[in-house]
DNA sequence: GATAAAAACAAACAAGCGCTTGTTTTTGAG
DNA sequence: CTCAAAAACAAGCGCTTGTTTGTTTTTATC
């Protein structure tokens, strides 16, 4: 006989689920189970303790965003176009799995030792990829003579931020909401 | 004999420090209790539950916020000028009271019942003293014909962000971090 | 220095926590 | 139908949780 491979996958989606409404802490071994349709033992056939989940859902998350965006920095275009492409990214990957985008977000240092470590180095190599448009934008004059660590805190604070109120299938797409963001940034408010 | 004013206002800001760092539910009453100096037994002749410590701290961090911001709502200034000043009020407040600031934005989702819906309430005032700012510059013409709602989104990301990067005593004051930042959301990054 | 409020201790409570163990049931390939 | 792997159960481990209770110590005031 052979493992079910969905029903690991399923214990996470699950686990995801309850950490991004309750948070890490605030869900139980026993929440998690019962939502499966098990006895909190039984979990235990599938993992080897629960922060094993809270890891994997963030660092599946990391690496969503991390594989999003590097080919847009890497690309041959403007600063511009890599803006608005990599807002359209890191809007797609919310949309697409908001539930481990929440828990990339806010239960991430949740962990402890070098889980906690792995994953903050890759939130530090997101954020650097961020820099690098920024820095390209502004040493090509592309874009003004901006601070780069506040442009840079500017842009990631709406990136980041999104996870809190983008909800797929309301009104608002998020190509659509991605390029207003994005219209917003580069040309300002002022009339 | 008098109760020494100060011992419960002790207790709150330890509460606060470790609520910020380790989340409600990750901070039980022990770790505030040790940090106290006493026993934990010993806190309940100070507070009457644990959720009643969060209460009091998000509470008073959502009447911080909406107390800086009203006045500058209801002044005669121009909506730029408006838009100014409630970025550095914000930051003053995230500034003067970091800890009970993380805690609001963070763990407030933790409060249960009739005091999750109060915060809620407070939260959606102080979002719409913000839309009344945007509202205000669009209808007069002084900021472009944005989507207001966008536009909110976009400035309360940058506000609601602070706390997660701005540490009072770095390089950046927050005048000057608020002073650019509107800089940037005004005028835009393209050269 | 007596007094009473305030603050702390000492000890424990019921409930819940993450997790382990040994056993039984379900499952699907041969 | 057989049989072994997989999945679940049943029971409970040691520990921690938020909180309560009754008692003692500290404190400021008269």
């Amino acid at each position: 006989m052979m493992a079910r491979v969905g029903r690991r996958e399923e214990i996470l989606a699950i686990a995801c689920r309850l950490f991004s409404q309750k948070g890490y802490h605030g869900t139980t071994i026993r929440d998690i189970s019962e939502a499966c349709g098990i006895l909190s033992g039984s979990l235990y056939a599938h993992i080897n303790t629960k922060e094993d989940l809270l890891f994997e859902i963030t660092d599946r998350g990391a690496e969503a965003f991390l594989g999003s965006l590097e080919p847009i920095v890497k690309s041959g275009k403007t600063a511009s176009q890599k803006l608005r492409e990599a807002v359209k990214a890191h809007m797609h990957v919310i949309e697409a799995n908001l539930e481990a985008a929440t828990v990339f977000f806010h239960e991430w240092k949740a962990l402890t030792g070098d889980r906690y470590e792995q994953i903050r180095k890759k939130r530090d190599s997101y954020e650097r990829l961020w820099a690098a448009i920024l820095e390209e934008g502004i040493k090509s004059g592309e874009f003004k003579q901006l601070d780069e660590k506040l442009a840079r805190l500017l842009v990631l604070s709406v990136a980041n931020w999104t996870y809190q109120w983008y909800r797929p299938g309301g009104k608002l797409k998020a190509d659509e909401v991605a390029d207003r963001f994005v219209e917003m940034i580069l040309i300002g408010f002022q009339a």
